[in-house]
RNA sequence: GGCCCCAUCGUCUAGCGGUUAGGACACCGGCCUCUCACGUCGGGAACAUGGGUUCAAUUCCCAUUGGGGUCACCA
């Protein structure tokens, strides 16, 4: 592996589900590991055992591999710097743990969870406003008795840590704030500053791009850096993605999970395309293809507040990607909807799907609600909604039904100008308004008193369903209670 | 509370010293119309406050206020 290439990483716990400020953090590596034709690279941080299902880790592989964000290297693809489970890595971190203490700048602590809980309690009673900071007990120790310890860091406490964020660009913050941090727990299991310095030093990393939530932790790491040798990676913090309400976005706040979203009938690039503009923005551009995003992605468009959530713009974004075969197209649309009209029990082929589409294009926002819309056309017959037959389909549309079904039956090419010509031309014989006979028609054909133009309606059904369905109406309609 | 970060319409944002402060979503009207959408036209809506710097500040600096993050043998 060349060493100036670019190395980015998306390195989830798997504790739940892939949440969708997760998805953002991947999305900004994914770009500019594309962009820059450099590796994209997927490390699962499982040391958490209270937290970590493998339930959730295929959750995590589903999810990417649905939004399309590829990984070059990590679970299933390999790759050099392997294992790419943190569990895995065990060897590893004890290793560079036992560096760190023969040079110095770490060493075993013996003091138990339970001492310095109570510490931190003591002093919380003393004054509840102090930090709690461990005071080095084990610092000087030089026996190493048959106790359990932990591996902690010698933190400094004086001078500062400084470095310049591709978002944020410079940031200072002083030692004093710092602590003998842990390294690794007496289980030998990593905490995350260790585990994530060693792995990104180890995978070759060269900028580490997450939330800014995380930005916190960047001077320990540089200092991490320092103390085992190596130059630091470049750092991108974005800024966080909250709830309407301001608070830290969670499940409360509605789906937060991009499985809710695949659930929804979201498509994976308008999900991509609303989180890449919350926090990122190109000019005026709103609506972006996946190839346009990898072409105008950058850091320095990068903004630095804080943004809300907000459900309406990401449907919105949704509905535009459904609606422009740029974005969605032809094939790709017909491919997911299919299995929703297969879970709504209809069966149909492509071809009729694709034939369909431009009826439903500008109005489904969503491909559920995309099959919805074209569920009338491959069930056979149609459902009819009650309330609409009851409005429409009453006695006195009997005839007109009839009557109409009758002048189509004389339509030779079934072209959608044709129907229409045919029918206002009856429609002036008969000193009829197409007001008169719309509704029930579209009741007719469709089951429901909403639906796409008539004569589009006409021309996706054929001349015989179309007849059929008239008529079929018509008997309907004469049989109804006279209301 | 300590440390760090942030601040333009309700929301996402453009702006990188001189603009009638632009776009998008949402909202409100009009038009289109066979319904519902789509589309289209128009409208209301923002530079947190106070000091500087400058001929000139939304823009640069400082303070205040407000918001957020984080202070574990979680990540």
């Amino acid at each position: 592996m060349s060493t100036d290439s670019t190395r980015v990483r998306f390195a989830p716990s798997p504790t739940g589900y892939l949440h969708i400020g997760g998805v953002r953090t991947a999305l900004f590596n994914w770009l500019w590991a594309r962009k820059t034709a450099g590796a994209f690279v997927l490390r699962i941080e499982d040391t958490d055992q209270e937290r970590s299902t493998p339930e959730s880790v295929e959750v995590i592989f589903d999810s990417l591999r649905w939004l399309g964000l590829d990984w070059d290297e990590g679970p299933g693809v390999g790759g050099s710097c392997g294992p790419y489970f943190q569990m895995q890595r065990l060897a590893l971190y004890k290793e560079w743990s036992e560096r760190l203490i023969a040079s110095g700048k770490a060493y075993r602590c013996y003091c138990t969870k339970q001492e310095l809980d109570a510490q931190r309690e003591a002093l919380k009673q003393r004054d509840a406003k102090a930090t709690f900071r461990y005071p080095g007990t084990c610092r000087a120790r030089t026996d190493e008795p048959a106790l359990p310890f932990v591996v902690r860091f010698m933190a400094p406490t004086e001078g500062v840590v400084s470095y310049v964020d591709k978002v944020f660009g410079p940031v200072t913050t002083p030692n004093l704030a710092q602590q003998d941090f842990v390294l690794l727990r007496s289980d030998g299991v990593p905490l995350y500053n260790f585990g994530a310095v060693v792995d990104d030093m180890t995978m070759g990393i060269t900028l580490v791009a997450r939330g800014r939530d995380h930005m916190v932790n960047t001077p320990p790491q540089i200092m991490l850096y320092e103390a085992l040798g190596a130059k630091p990676p470049e750092f991108a913090h974005l800024p966080m993605m909250l709830a309407p309400s301001g608070e830290k976005l969670s499940k409360r706040h509605g789906a937060v999970s991009v499985t809710e979203y695949r659930d929804q009938g979201y498509s994976p690039n308008a999900v991509l395309n609303y989180l890449v503009r919350f926090g990122w923005s190109h000019g005026d551009q709103e609506v972006f293809s996946k190839d346009e995003l990898v072409a105008a992605f950058g850091w320095e468009a990068c903004g630095r507040g804080d943004g809300k959530f907000d459900a309406k713009k990401f449907l919105a974004v949704q509905h535009e990607h459904l609606k422009q075969p740029r974005l969605t197209s032809d094939g790709s649309y017909v491919q997911a909807v299919a299995p929703l009209l297969a879970l709504r029990g209809l069966s149909a082929q492509p071809e009729a799907i694709a034939a369909a589409l431009p009826m439903i294009r500008d109005r489904a926002r969503t491909y559920l609600e995309a099959a919805d819309a074209l569920d009338p056309y491959f069930r056979e017959p149609p459902s009819i909604d009650a309330a609409a037959a009851a409005k429409f389909l009453v006695p006195a549309a009997a005839p007109t039904l009839r009557a109409l079904a009758s002048v189509l039956e004389a339509v030779d090419s079934w072209t959608e100008a044709d129907v229409e010509a045919r029918t206002h031309a009856w429609l002036e014989e008969q000193g009829l308004a197409i007001k008169d006979v719309a509704q029930p028609a579209r009741v007719a054909l469709t089951g429901r008193s909403s639906s796409p133009g008539l004569y589009q309606v006409f021309f996706v059904l054929g001349k015989s369903r179309s007849i059929a369905r008239l008529l079929a109406a018509a008997e309907l309609a004469s049989g109804a209670k006279q209301s």
